[in-house]
RNA sequence: GCUCUCGUAGUUCAAUGGAUAGAAUUCAAGUUUGCGGUACUUGCGAUGCAGGUUCGAUUCCUGCCGAGAGCACCA
């Protein structure tokens, strides 16, 4: 909306000898200042010209000053010690509130945003490990993962979504030989119906399994087992080259069964948190490829004690193990193959990005550079990271101990929650727990993205739910009250409103500003990959909301229905981009 | 030991090198003859320490102190 401004600007800039230069116009957001916008352009190339910022601001407004009819400009000031400030007319504030927030990129630029537009960006969030337990680390993951994926989608990407998970590898070895040992109880679960039944018996044969195969590896003091330490881990190592080559019907069999278990019920929770997935990837497919890859691309790597290993310390990182001294793939080997199918997919990927948790940090940098090396430079990679969750206080442990499974986790929320909806105004109850379960989404979904990806999350029930003003259910309160009082039967806004269909007032003003400002939000958010951004900003924006609404009846005019429905349209957009639902009544 | 990340109100978080460092919560005091009080208003309160670069530093650089993570056959 700055565009006319900035050109003119930016003009004068390039006449002065500077290249490519940038007259970025944000809004003032201290509301002691008297003016609305203001760019610091001035100071930044003063230096460069070498002259007095003051005398170069000074003739920027000059210019400025000389066509502030058409730019819709009621002043122009220079203050400080070079800041060029702006007043706008009311015009200006009418003209702009009709872009609507879906069309807030068309009014972004920001060259590297541009750069995405249109192009394949993979996104690999979530890799949940069938047999094993939906951990708060894979919501975490999850809820990141998907917002990276909105705010893709909303620089114009054309983002895919995918989910890596590791159906091989030692951890299910383990589980095996714990099933194996407890054939009986197998069998009985294998009849049974629940879905989420078996996948926790599973994880309960993992634990048992991990206890007695990591007291063996540690010489530690035997569970109950009469197998010897190395009969143990033999035993293990053997289950697990048998997953491999397949060549064992009873193990081929419980492992087809535990992970079509897993998959299933990975896919109530990816419903449940509003993920779809456009492709699933499993290491036993990537495992073959990765390897084919390595031998190809042999040169680049080293052997060393029997493994094959690539030595990351020549660029100052970690040597890593591709292949171990059994000529099995790690992890590593199998993501050159994860790597590989994705772009066997999505021929036009520019960007791939995985998410995981920050302790993936190092290994990361030393995997990119061996894929760059494979794949070449057509294709980019980053990878975010975040921290880990922790729990305020004593409360959220349950009977068993303290919760470390995602499901768990929402499932206690809900639980909570529906106390605090006995007395709602919703009376069908199938409409109360869908609300119930977005409410309970968007309090660890806020939780999690209102500060920087890569912090550390404390997650607090009571807060989360309960505390009003930093939630996500006031969030949701707030937009749910806009709907009630834009009510259908009163006035459906037209989209397309004209001056005439606002005011602006003392109550109203600071109002509109802050909904004009979501267009320099979005694109902040945007450029930071940073979802904390735009969140601060909506609460902001509903607490502004709430205020007006505590000073004016909303119903009294049509003035305040249109604005109240401006800012429900920015709130839809925004927390949705954020991946939290909206329901009109709670 | 080496490498990386991080130190901001009592607490949990913000701040492309810009104006009086923003919010929320806690605590204290208030607000409704009105559409959802899970609301609104007012107040108290912070950049770990010491230097450097700059017109200007929470931000960049150096040192110190403190916290966390990683450092080959796990994922």
């Amino acid at each position: 909306m700055f565009r006319d401004i900035e050109n003119l600007v930016e003009g004068h800039l390039k006449s002065m000898g500077i290249d490519n230069p940038e007259a970025n116009i944000i809004w003032i957001k201290d509301k002691s200042v008297m003016s609305d916008a203001t760019t610091t352009c001035a100071l930044k190339y003063a230096k460069e010209l070498n002259i007095n910022p003051k005398i170069l601001s000074g003739e920027i407004v000059e210019i400025l000053n000389a066509r502030k009819g058409e730019l819709m400009v009621q002043e122009i000031k220079l203050e400080g010690p070079g800041y060029i400030n702006f007043k706008f007319t009311d015009e200006f504030y009418f003209k702009n509130l009709n872009i609507s927030a879906k069309n807030v990129l068309e009014n972004i630029r920001d060259k590297d945003l541009l750069k995405v537009k249109d192009r394949e960006v993979l996104v690999e969030y979530t890799d949940a490990n069938p047999f094993k337990v939906f951990h708060i680390g894979h919501l975490m993951d999850n809820i990141i993962g998907e917002t990276v994926a909105n705010i893709y989608d909303l620089a114009g990407a054309n983002v895919k979504r995918i989910s890596y998970q590791g159906d091989v590898g030692r951890h299910i070895a383990i589980n095996i030989y714990a099933i194996l040992n407890n054939l009986e109880e197998y069998k009985i679960i294998k009849e049974g119906g629940d879905v989420k039944k078996k996948v926790v018996w599973l994880g309960d044969k993992y634990a048992e399994g991990f206890k007695i195969f990591d007291n063996a590896l540690h010489h530690a003091e035997q569970g109950e087992t009469l197998e010897t330490e190395s009969e143990v881990i033999n035993k293990v190592k053997e289950i697990n080259k048998k997953i491999y080559e397949k060549s064992d019907e009873t193990i081929n069999e419980i492992y087809k069964n535990g992970r079509a278990w897993s998959l299933e019920y990975f896919d109530t929770l990816y419903k449940l948190l509003g993920t779809k997935f456009d492709k699933y990837i499993f290491e036993s497919e990537a495992a073959p490829i990765g390897m084919d890859l390595l031998n190809k691309n042999i040169n680049i790597f080293e052997h060393s004690d029997g493994a094959i290993i690539y030595d990351g310390e020549k660029d100052g990182l970690h040597k890593r193990v591709f292949v171990n001294s059994e000529g099995l793939p790690t992890y590593e080997a199998k993501d050159i193959g994860n790597m590989s199918i994705k772009l066997a997919e999505y021929k036009d990927a520019m960007l791939s990005i995985v998410i995981t948790g920050n302790e993936q940090k190092e290994y990361f940098k030393v995997l990119y550079k061996v894929l760059k090396k494979i794949f070449g430079s057509d294709i980019n990679f980053l990878h975010f990271s975040h921290g880990l969750m922790r729990f305020a206080d004593g409360k959220m442990s349950s009977r068993k101990g303290n919760i470390k499974a995602g499901d768990e986790l929402i499932y206690s929320i809900m639980d909570e929650l529906r106390v605090k909806f006995e007395n709602s105004r919703i009376e069908n109850n199938e409409e109360k727990e869908d609300v119930i379960e977005k409410v309970a989404i968007a309090s660890i979904k806020y939780s999690v993205l209102k500060q920087a990806i890569g912090k550390d999350v404390v997650f607090d029930l009571e807060n989360a739910i309960r505390i009003d003003g930093d939630s996500g259910p006031y969030l949701q309160y707030t937009y749910a009250r806009i709907c009630g009082a834009v009510a259908e039967d009163i006035s459906t806004p037209n989209q397309n409103t004209d001056e005439s269909e606002f005011i602006i007032t003392e109550n109203s003003k600071d109002l509109i500003k802050l909904i004009l400002r979501y267009e320099e939000v979005v694109g902040e958010t945007i450029r930071s990959m940073g979802p904390q951004v735009l969140l601060s900003y909506l609460v902001e924006l509903a607490r502004e909301y709430n205020s007006f609404y505590a000073s004016e009846k909303i119903r009294e005019n049509i003035y305040n229905i249109n604005l109240s429905s401006r800012v429900r349209d920015v709130l839809h957009h925004g927390l949705h981009t954020l991946g939290i639902k909206t329901p009109s009544r709670m």
